[in-house]
DNA sequence: CACCTGACCGTGG
DNA sequence: ACCACGGCCAGGT
């Protein structure tokens, strides 16, 4: 019953977030017990049993990028909502091109990373 | 029942 | 510093 533990798990540590926190999916991954599980991490995520309950949008890259394309309603729809939390976001830079997901914003996760 | 893909991360060349 | 590959786990077809 490892699968159930696991999803549970992760669900668990994301409602944990603070607001005006985020948490990288390999984190969360840690936090529920298999540092190198962030993939299913994130597909405990998609997979969302419980919308509403659970703020996937607090979930970020290592990299600080928000998820791609998926979104719950849109990458800017997401940062609309981590800079309602709080969170200190890294705009872009024409000069330095980021490997950014979303819109090229990035959340300072030196700032807003969830320290369990 | 077996195969494949997938909101990732870490390390190597 | 950048690009590429592999590994781990779970869920769906």
């Amino acid at each position: 019953m490892t699968e159930l533990n696991f999803s549970e798990r992760v669900y668990e540590q994301v409602c944990r977030i603070p607001r005006g926190s985020v948490a990288t999916y390999g984190q969360i991954a840690a936090l529920a017990g298999n540092p190198r599980n962030a993939r299913v991490v994130g597909y405990a995520l998609h997979s969302n049993p419980k919308p509403g309950i659970i703020p996937c949008h607090r979930v970020v890259f290592r990299d600080g990028s928000l998820a791609p394309g998926f979104a719950f309603g849109g990458p800017e729809r997401q940062r609309e909502l981590l800079e309602a939390e709080g969170i200190s976001f890294i705009p872009p830079k024409d000069n330095e091109s980021k490997p950014a997901g979303a819109d090229g914003w990035l959340v300072d996760l030196a700032r807003c990373q969830w320290k369990a």
